[in-house]
DNA sequence: TTATTTGTTATATAACAACTATAACAAATA
DNA sequence: TATTTGTTATAGTTGTTATATAACAAATAA
């Protein structure tokens, strides 16, 4: 999987890191199973120090998306490590809210703001830029 | 109206503020033509910098929430000033993005995510915390 | 007019986060 | 034993957040 990173972009490089590989596996680019490059491998790919990709690994890891074990790179885990559970569903509740509270302060109603979700779900899943 | 904000939070304090004015907007409890607290008064309440609460509003005018006139404090704008346009939708997307692909990664499907946001939505509609 | 209020701008400082640079350690493999 | 690779440690630079003072500009009140 090649990933690419904006050095532009407001978002951090290691949460861009960490945005790619969950978007390689919502799309099924990254299967369980995997290989990750190595942190060292991939920070000279893209032109970064290592602690930045590290950085993003160990949050991919604590997400359960990712395995490491030393001296064998770093893996893409089986499904069942990250489930939507009810937890996983609370916090990204509470974490959509502030858009959410937006688009109703702009008059869009909750069915029109849950489209755009449904309609960005698709394009997601429709996307093939960024990765090979 | 009331603004509280979470010291300990991660969410920065004027975005917590802003969050705070959208939130109202939202919920209704703070309508157009409605006097905001003045920044020197505001930052006195909630014991932070004038700046703080300056950069929240700067941040909120530029948005269209707010107009500001020296002299006579802040004030919500009419609803016509901060419409759900096209440019709005797209980059409101962009940001959900991630979170979405997140939920995409643990199996679930568009009309599932789109869910949670319907509910999330109907959840701030029904809050009345931090307000008054 | 003069004084006051209030948004705005300008510095300066401290604390923290992000990123980089080197170096070294620990476990698995060749 | 040497190499690879994840991990940890330390230190320095830069940008962001928040604070502290101070001053300026426009509107209002006395």
């Amino acid at each position: 999987m090649i990933i690419k990173i904006d050095m532009n972009s407001e978002t951090a490089l290691y949460e861009q890191l960490v945005n790619s590989v969950v978007w390689g596996i919502a799309t099924g680019r990254l299967k369980p199973g995997e290989k990750m490059p190595t942190v060292r491998k991939l920070a000279v790919d893209l032109g970064i120090n290592l602690h930045t990709v590290n950085k993003a690994y160990a949050i991919l890891k604590q997400k359960g998306y990712l395995s490491a074990h030393r001296n064998m790179g770093a893996v893409v885990n089986e499904a069942s490590a990250y489930t939507a559970d009810e937890a996983f569903k609370e916090s990204i509740k509470e974490w959509m809210k502030p858009f959410v509270a937006e688009c109703l302060a702009r008059g869009m109603d909750s069915d029109e703001t849950a489209s755009l979700v449904r309609e960005a779900a698709l394009e997601i899943k429709n996307e093939t830029e960024g990765f090979a």
